[in-house]
DNA sequence: TAGGCCATCTGGTCCT
DNA sequence: AGGACCAGATGGCCTA
């Protein structure tokens, strides 16, 4: 696995806005990103097109509009790079779980999903053809075998909950404490309905 | 050194 | 209104 412990390669917004006028006035790209470049030119025509009306510019104090707007810019840029790294914490997550020949290489992100899939349909071919004559009505249901899959695993479960249901109300549960089985594909319908619901 | 991969910034859009 | 999500842009690191 590749770690690649960098320091901050991009001077942030802010660290831009503190950059001298030397910096500024200086044709040489800067460690700043792309779209910033791009916005450089948006402003730079704007600042020759409004060089009249910037002539009394006045100076943005704490509490500008400016300085919130850079505030704002940060905290948003914070909350990125937060999201980024819960996706690359996924994709991590996604790697640790997938067989793959090259364990001492890591995977890359497009490798990962692939592989994944793969592995998915695989394992869904390997159900199918262990359990062909326990799951009627899977023959042949090649195209959506996943979701084919989940569905009559959905109709189990609502059978299993409804002869629980029926024992209930004939015996109570007899003394039966055992919990519901959380086997993996239990917390995968858990996972879907919790993300269908968006919790 | 070119190309692949990645992190980051940014502005736009969507959603709550 | 503000946060989440997305895609484009860019530069750094790494490897063949």
């Amino acid at each position: 696995m590749k770690t690649k412990n960098r320091p901050p390669r991009r001077r942030t917004l802010l660290q831009n806005t503190e950059a001298t006028a030397e910096e500024q006035t200086s044709d040489r790209p800067q460690p700043g990103c792309g779209a910033e470049l791009a916005k450089g030119l948006r402003s730079r025509t704007s600042r020759a097109a409004g060089t009249r009306a910037e002539g009394g510019r006045r100076r943005q104090g704490p509490g500008s509009r400016r300085e919130n707007s850079i505030q704002r810019r940060l905290e948003s840029n914070e909350r990125e790079r937060q999201r980024m790294h819960k996706l690359n914490n996924a994709f991590q997550a996604l790697r640790e779980v997938i067989p793959h020949v090259r364990a001492d290489k890591k995977l890359s992100k497009i490798e990962t999903l692939t592989l994944a899939k793969n592995y998915i349909k695989s394992l869904t071919s390997t159900i199918l053809t262990m359990s062909s004559n326990c799951l009627p009505g899977l023959e042949g249901a090649e195209p959506a075998l996943g979701p084919k899959l989940y569905q009559h695993y959905q109709q189990q479960q609502q059978q299993q909950q409804q002869q629980q249901q029926q024992q209930h109300v004939a015996g109570g549960p007899l003394g039966t404490t055992e919990a519901q089985p959380q086997g993996h594909l239990q917390r995968y319908s858990t996972q879907i309905h919790s993300f269908r619901e968006g919790s």
